[in-house]
RNA sequence: GGUCUCGUGGCCGAGCGGUUAGGCAGAGGUCUGCAAAACCUUGUACAGCGGUUCAAAUCCGCUCGAGACCUCCA
């Protein structure tokens, strides 16, 4: 396979780059935590799925056999910090009038939609929280038997004073415990655990929850972190390579889940932990909280009082890609635009790629191109630096194309191969105006209706040919005269 | 308060000790009946102040500014 084994990336465990082995080559266990299915799916979740599609798809193109299990979190996830409140579905449940699993349908529906929509790859197992019940209670078994756990009420909380005198538990964020607990607030009087660390395996159902499994602790749910543990232990094994999210789940999901799994198997679940960063507006955090979020379909038809125009779901797949995975990416209008000119730019040239002229000699050194590709990706999945390297395809390709540069045959097909590769299979980018042509009859229309243009051009009659030209861009077809003709183009 | 990021040309955004990032916008030109597209040329930026070094945007210190996590959130 080509550079396989020169990936390299950024463990957010040691906080530098390594060299990616995987445990069981050429075999790659891949676990990224999912959405909670209360409510829409804003830009700022859609980015971090954007980015593990884009991990993903490296992944395979290296030739790995990867299992990409993402879950979708359907159940016991509560409000407030202390786990206590509502659990999130019943809650929003009660406002919409619905059950909870119509709230979890709903939304785990629309979920799918946007993802399809930003040309993701689905995960080869999408488990869920509600449909793993068995699994969270024995994990959570297997804890208290080995003494990482207490029962108090019917609630079953995680010990993390007793996980601390042999593991490290801040080990994920590089906190030290005596700064933990400093910066933790105190417990509440009626506080069920026993220290303020501790949270929640099992959470004893009160009177009015709806959503509840019986337990040998009697009617509960499970709380939010074990269902990582048990749905990636399960699918993934009690170790696995490549563990992601996003990286406000570090320091207490994450953080969480490597004590369980700890406790639980006496082994460190993930080799490595990959963290992508937020989205930001007005460079503060895209959150529901702060109430800044754009939902995809408001950025797609442009409906939100932040946006000047829509922007196609692939031009938002590519302003993303021009951003390393790690650095926060600041939304505005300026910045969305200029990515959906570049992308317009980058297929325009593709589609050039697909009728070049070959000649005897090239100019370009297309082999260090291609391999400035591979580098580029084997560097952390460094997409910006593909997609610079993209543009100088692009150069090569339109000087070629005007004459002013070569290329040999051979060269042709190497670019051609690498950069329809890359853009399509590794960056999972499409050409939105190709299924948007019309079909076959408006094509032999506008066959018809060039080719009177081209007779009124021949005749100088420029009033016409200027007419049909204003008029097809006023119904939303633009035309550019090339050297080959005319060409034509659904806006 | 604790832990930690970041501050790059008009905008977005790479680079992280010496070599062109790239995109968008701007300027000039080629092409064109005009448009559009395409191509060529063009900007010499790294918050501030010190320090280390033959050499710093890149390492160290301080100052200023922004943000994240520590509390549900990808």
């Amino acid at each position: 396979m080509i550079a396989q084994n020169n990936l390299s990336l950024f463990n957010t465990l040691t906080r530098k780059k390594e060299k990616f082995e995987p445990l069981n080559a050429p075999f790659v266990g891949l676990y990224v935590c999912g959405p909670t299915v209360y409510s829409d799916v804003h830009l700022g979740n859609c980015r971090t799925f954007i980015s593990f599609d884009l991990i993903y798809r490296y992944l395979l193109h290296l030739g790995f056999k990867v299992r990409y299990v993402r879950n979708i979190t359907d159940a016991g996830h509560l409000e407030g910090d202390r786990d206590e409140g509502d659990d999130k579905f019943a809650k929003k449940a009660r406002l919409e009038q619905l059950e909870p699993m119509e709230i979890v349908q709903r939304y785990t529906l629309g979920f799918h939609d946007v993802m399809r929509a930003f040309n993701t790859l689905p995960p080869s197992i999408e488990p869920t929280a509600t449909g793993h019940i068995l699994e969270q209670i024995e994990m959570t078994k297997k804890i208290i038997e080995n003494g990482y756990a207490y029962e108090a009420n019917g609630s079953i909380y995680f010990d993390v004073e007793k996980y601390t005198k042999e593991h490290n538990y801040g080990e994920l964020t590089n906190r030290k415990l005596e700064d933990l607990l400093e910066n933790t607030r105190e417990l509440g009087g009626q506080d069920e655990k026993k220290g303020r660390l501790d949270f929640a395996l099992w959470i004893k159902a009160k009177p009015e929850h709806i959503m509840r499994w019986p337990s040998p602790w009697g009617w509960g749910f499970p709380g939010w972190h074990i269902e990582c543990s048990a749905m990636s232990t399960k699918y993934l094994g009690d170790t696995f390579d490549i563990h992601g999210g996003g990286m406000d789940l570090q320091a207490t999901h994450h953080t969480n889940e490597i004590a369980q799994s700890q406790a639980c198997s006496h082994k460190a679940p993930v080799k490595y932990w990959l963290h992508t960063n937020m989205l930001t507006v007005n460079s503060v955090r895209m959150s529901k909280s702060a109430g800044n979020g754009f939902l995809p379909h408001e950025l797609f038809t442009g409906n939100h009082p932040l946006l000047e125009k829509g922007y196609s779901p692939m031009a938002v797949r590519f302003f993303m890609m021009q951003t390393h995975y790690r650095s926060t990416l600041d939304f505005s209008n300026e910045a969305l635009q200029a990515a959906e000119k570049g992308f317009a730019k980058l297929m325009t040239a593709l589609k050039t790629l697909k009728q070049l002229k070959t000649s005897a000699t090239s100019t370009s050194n297309i082999t260090a191109l291609v391999e400035a590709f591979y580098t580029a990706m084997n560097d952390d999945f460094n997409s910006p630096i593909l997609i610079a390297n993209l543009f100088e395809a692009v150069r090569i390709i339109n000087s070629v194309n005007d004459g002013k540069e070569s290329i040999t045959i051979a060269d042709l097909n190497s670019l051609q191969t690498t950069v329809n590769t890359f853009v399509f299979d590794v960056l999972g980018l499409h050409d939105e105006s190709e299924n948007n042509n019309g079909g076959k009859a408006l094509d032999t229309v506008m066959q018809i209706v060039i080719e009177q243009r081209t007779e009124a051009k021949k005749r100088k009659d420029f009033a016409t040919s200027d007419q049909i030209r204003d008029l097809l861009l006023a119904g939303g077809i633009s035309i550019k005269d090339t050297k080959e003709g005319t060409i034509w183009q659904v806006d």
